[in-house]
DNA sequence: TTTATTTGCAACCGATTGGTTTCACTTTAA
DNA sequence: TTAAAGTGAAACCAATCGGTTGCAAATAAA
């Protein structure tokens, strides 16, 4: 199934397992331990994971190392990125004001 | 209900709405203009981005005009933040790796 | 080999989602 | 006042979601 960055990290459960494994890759049973469901919750969360490339398997014997793919978040990065100019300069407007309220300030106080 | 800014963002459809009024807001009837549904669906989105924040209404007689509240992209901005160090410090042992490289290769090449 | 461990997958379940249609309310226009 | 326009809310529906239990497959250990 085609998955998407945005519908992944809406779970909050699965933000957490990308919080946990972004400082080191883990087998889902240690992730499992960190939360309050089963173990196959965690390997659908996983799956889900793995589908939209933020997460990527690494087997070693019978064990599965799943480790976080941090570039993939830039998906959620450049999407931002559209809003950023915006905001930035709302606050250069509102800075704008802030500068016109000193200077009619100084105006109305001048000599 | 309790509303999630990342569950707000997840709909691509919602991501478009974002987008439609970050440069101006707009009415429910003029944003479901833009899109292959029913107003009333529209409209159901707005509640669920005016519920976590992102969005804001604005009375305008009988219009009512919803504008985006970049500010509140930041809880996401936030989030992010949490790997850019992560990521970024990736790109720089790449950039160690690479500087080792050209090292070793002008070693020897060297005179 | 036999047994235990680690894992993914299928089937099922209640809750939620995104959509529709219908209706009621408010404000503008005739 | 009456009619039209703009909107939100409720009821309903199929699809999806996050969770569970049970099972099968593969590897490691006895």
């Amino acid at each position: 199934m085609r998955r998407d960055v945005f519908q992944a990290i809406a779970d909050p459960t699965r933000r957490a397992i990308i919080l946990l494994i972004a400082a080191q890759a883990m087998t889902p049973n240690a992730i499992a331990d960190h939360f309050n469901t089963t173990r196959q919750a965690v390997s659908k969360h996983l799956r889900i994971l793995t589908e939209c490339e933020l997460v990527q398997q690494e087997p070693r014997g019978r064990e599965i190392y799943y480790q976080l793919q941090v570039a993939k978040m830039k998906d959620v990065e450049e999407w931002l990125a559209q809003f950023r100019t915006l905001w930035e300069s709302r606050f250069n407007e509102l800075d704008q004001v802030l500068a016109d309220m000193k200077n009619s300030e100084i105006g109305s106080v001048n000599e």
